[in-house]
RNA sequence: GGAGAGAUGGCAGAGCGGUCGAAUGCGGCGGUCUUGAAAACCGUUGACUGUCAAAGGUCCGGGGGUUCGAAUCCCUCUCUCUCCGCCA
């Protein structure tokens, strides 16, 4: 959410931010402003009938003590009217209220200056590319094969059990999986990141806080009985840890990590993007989060893409980094880095982590402060990243080192995996 | 699931219808003293809203009610603790 005081100081800065992450109703800006407006002349009719409410109960006991009753009846019979008055007031109040906030939780978050324009995922700028391609004339089989092949994970057990989209990992399939949520949680740690296990389940205000609710509320599933939603990433729960908390400067950059399988609906995909790993309901990831002062985190941002990426380079696949266009960027995003790894066999780019700076649009819902050096309070910014998913990589990792003998494993991995190869 | 107790400022903890945004202690910050520190002493120390600044307004877990007036009384929800039951 934006902050209400950007639309009262630099409306055209919204406009121009709007305009580039293409978003359509513009005329919500002049809405937010009239609605604003509105509110505080209201909220001082409020807040004058109130005082004036105020004055008189404390003359009312003044002249009760003193006995005089006759004048103390009087100004009840004002109190009331005025009560009267003010309950009108209020309500109107609350209905604005209610009104400019369900406006401003409708505006997208307002894109960096170095975010590329565009409208679609072809517009998205190519930062930098690494690793190699590799070679498979000897064997090209893509992972949902090699899974088979091996007996890594069964998918139609998943079916069974649960539904599509549910993988079972089984044995050394299994092992990876725990190879890599182990492997990616001790390299973040190494890097200065506080390690948390969070709940698989928020409630309604956590979801809001990072934005799930209300913009994305169908994409997840929902605990009805409870009222809970399962978590879509470990950044809901773990970005809420500091939900309605004032830090101290020295306290900055707070960085956490943390593992969590993750919960998608992921209503509306179908044909060859949803084969084998490619998307699925549940999937296991490790995830970075940092709450930093606002004006060093550009510079985190860049230092978790740079840690990101040397994480991606440690496994020794092909990856590249995008920075994405407007119109591709997420809604509560500044700017957002997309790390996509080569898949060699289905010949294709997966994305594997998001790195983004949200700025104070998470913070602003959540009230995550500071109080600075002068002893203001401000807020913080927030960011966070994969670091990273696992189904995908997982796919690349299998598909990228298969040979006629097995799969190779990298390794940075084997001291976790326990050998060399599946075979 | 059943029975009971409770929720107050960063923390601990008073207050039980007006003088309470709230005693006191701890912690934090500033100062005196000191070569420096500790101790001691003095002062200061919640958030939100509003404004050029102020005045004013709101907040004692959330919501609602009684009253001229509520942290204090009533209803309700949530959470915490204790005991019993069940259980990884």
């Amino acid at each position: 959410m934006l902050p209400i005081n950007l639309f009262r100081q630099n409306k055209e800065l919204i406009l121009e931010g709007l305009k580039k992450k293409n978003f359509k109703e513009s005329e919500l800006v002049d809405k937010i402003i009239q609605l604003d407006e509105k509110r505080r002349q209201l909220q001082t009719e409020n807040d004058n009938l109130a005082a004036a409410v105020n004055a008189a109960s404390k003359n009312i006991g003044q002249l009760m003590a003193k006995g005089n009753k006759e004048e103390a009846d009087q100004l009840k019979a004002q109190v009331a009217q005025h009560k009267e008055q003010a309950k009108e007031i209020a309500q109107r109040l609350g209905e604005l209220e209610t009104e400019l906030h369900d406006t401003l939780v409708r505006l997208p978050n307002l894109p960096h200056n170095s975010v590329p324009a565009g409208k679609t995922p072809e517009d998205n700028e190519v930062v930098r590319k690494g690793g190699n391609i590799p070679d498979l004339t000897a064997q090209k089989l893509p992972h949902w094969e090699l899974t088979a092949k091996y007996g890594l994970i069964d998918f139609e057990l998943g079916n069974k059990i649960t539904g599509s989209g549910f993988p079972v990992y089984t044995g050394q399939g299994a092992r990876l999986q725990r190879a890599l949520i182990q492997y990616f949680l001790n390299y973040n740690i190494d890097a200065g990141y506080t390690e948390y296990s969070p709940p698989y389940m928020v409630n309604e205000t956590s979801a809001y806080g990072t934005g799930q609710l209300p913009d994305k509320e169908g994409q997840m599933y929902h605990v009805t009985v409870d009222g809970f939603y399962l978590i879509p990433t470990a950044e809901v729960p773990v970005t809420n840890i500091y939900r309605d908390t004032i830090l101290t400067e020295y306290e900055l950059p707070v960085k956490m990590t943390a593992y969590s399988p993750c919960f998608r609906r992921e209503a509306g995909s179908y044909g060859k993007d949803v084969r084998g790993l490619n998307r699925v309901h549940q999937f296991d990831k490790v995830e970075i989060v940092q709450l930093t002062h606002p004006e060093y985190s550009y510079q985190a941002h860049e230092e978790m893409v740079a840690h990101v990426e040397k994480l991606v380079q440690s496994l020794g696949l092909p990856y590249r980094i995008l920075r994405l266009c407007g119109g591709d960027m997420s809604f509560a995003s500044a700017l957002t880095y997309d790390f996509e790894v080569y898949s060699a066999a289905q010949e294709r780019w997966l994305e594997v982590s998001s790195v983004s700076n949200f700025e104070v649009f998470q913070t602003n819902r959540m009230k995550i402060r500071f109080k600075d050096t002068n002893g203001k309070t401000q807020l913080l910014h927030s960011l966070n990243g994969s670091s990273l998913a696992l189904p995908r990589i997982m796919a690349c990792l299998l598909e990228n080192n298969q040979t006629p003998e097995g799969i190779h494993i990298p390794k940075a991995l084997q001291s976790y995996f326990g050998k060399a190869m599946i075979n």
